[in-house]
DNA sequence: CGTGACACGTGAGCC
DNA sequence: TGGCTCACGTGTCAC
C-alpha cells in the first residue's frame, strides 16, 4: 500500500527521485511523515515563487535560488534609491525654478518679439535622403524661450533618432542640422517627415 | 566522546537541537555526510542574509522568510516602476503620459554605468574672456539622455544667458560652443566661471 | 497530548 | 569515478 513519494514534486527543481520500496507490512512509523511532506512541499513553493520573481538566474539550486533574490533584492533596493533621489532632486528643481526664471522670461521675451518683428526669421525646413532609413535635416526657425528643448523632446518621442547634430543660433534665429532616423520605422519617407517637423515647430 | 551536532547551529534559525549518542565504534557510514552539511550551512546562511535585506518580518520560519521576500521583491518592483513612471512623466514636461514599457531599468542603468566608465570620454571646460561681462567658453561632455537639456536648464537658472551658441555631437560627445554672459552680475570671472560649469556637468 | 519546525543522516540521480 | 544536490524519513525540541 506504499503510495510514496506521491505528492512530493511536481516542480522543476525536483528531479524525479523515487524513493526504494518498504516491506508492505509493519514499519509505518513516525505520524509527522505527511505534515514534514507537506512543510517540504510548502517551502518548495515559497522557493519557486520567489525564482520566477527574479529575473536573472545562475542556477536551478536551492542556494544559487537565494543567493540571485538576494543580489536582486540590493539591485530594487539601490534603484528605488536612485530613482527617488532623482525625483526629490527634480521636485526640489522644479519648484525652486519659477520665480526667478519669470523676471528675464519676459525681458527675453520682449527683446526676442522686438528683434523678430524687425528681423521677420522665416522658417525652413529641408530634408534630403540618406538612405532608406536615415535621413539629414535642416530647420531654421525662429528663437524663443526653450523653443529647441521643446523641438528635442517632441521628435525624441515621436521615436526620431538624432544622430551628429549641430546646432547654430545667431540674432534670434536657430539652426538646427543633423541625421535623423525614425527608430520603429523601417522607411522614413522624406515629404512625411519633412511635414511632421513643420508641424512640431509650428505646436511649440 | 560525542561531541555531536558541532557546527551546526550557531544561528537564529536554529534552535539548538542535540543528537541522540551513536556507538563511539563502527557506523560512521555515509561518504557525503560533511558534503551535506556544508550544503545545509550555506543554505541556511544564504537564508539568514536573505532574511537581514527585508525588513518586515513576521516569522523566523524558513517558508516565512522566503514568503516576507516575496512580498519585499513585488513590492519593491512595484516602487520601481512607480517612480520611474513619475521621472518619466516628469521628464516628458507634463502633458501627454505614454505608457512607459521599461523593464528593464535596472538593466539599462547597469548598462549606463558601464558605458560610462569604458568610454571615457573626458570633460573639458575652456572658459576665455571677451570683456568684463561676457565670455566665451567651450564645453565638452559625454552624450547622455537629456543631458544637454539639463545643461541649458541649470544654466538658465543660475543666470546665464547663453547667445550664438553651437552645439555638435559626434560619436558619444557633446560640444558645446557658446557667448555667455550673467544677467545679475557686473562682472563675470575666468575661473569662477569653469569651476561652477563644471560642476553643473558633473551634478548631471 | 498533539502540532509544527528544525537538523540530521542517508540513498540516489546527475554531471 | 567522485563531487554535488536533492527528497526522504526520523528524532527531538518548543509551544
Amino acid at each position: 500500500m506504499e503510495f510514496l513519494g506521491s505528492a512530493s514534486d511536481a516542480s522543476c527543481i525536483t528531479r524525479a527521485r523515487r524513493r526504494q520500496a518498504y516491506d508492505d507490512s509493519t514499519e509505518f512509523k513516525s505520524k509527522n511523515l505527511h505534515a514534514e511532506r507537506r512543510r517540504r512541499q510548502k517551502l518548495s513553493d515559497r522557493l519557486l515563487t520567489l525564482r520566477s520573481l527574479v529575473p536573472i538566474i545562475t542556477n536551478m539550486n536551492k542556494a544559487s535560488i537565494i543567493e540571485d533574490a538576494i543580489t536582486y533584492v540590493e539591485v530594487l533596493q539601490r534603484d528605488v534609491k536612485i530613482l527617488s533621489d532623482q525625483l526629490l532632486e527634480m521636485e526640489s528643481t522644479s519648484e525652486e525654478k519659477e520665480i526667478p526664471i519669470r523676471i528675464d522670461d519676459q525681458i527675453n521675451n520682449a527683446a526676442d518679439d522686438q528683434e523678430m518683428k524687425t528681423n521677420g526669421i522665416e522658417e525652413d525646413v529641408e530634408v534630403t535622403k540618406i538612405n532608406g532609413k536615415k535621413l539629414w535635416m535642416k530647420i531654421v526657425f525662429e528663437k524663443k524661450r526653450s523653443r529647441f528643448t521643446k523641438l528635442l523632446e517632441a521628435m525624441t518621442y515621436l521615436g526620431f533618432e538624432m544622430t551628429d547634430t549641430n546646432v547654430t543660433t545667431f540674432k534670434g534665429a536657430i539652426l538646427v542640422s543633423a541625421s535623423v532616423e525614425r527608430t520603429y520605422e523601417d522607411t522614413l519617407e522624406v515629404q512625411e517627415t519633412k511635414e511632421l517637423i513643420q508641424q512640431i515647430i509650428r505646436s511649440i
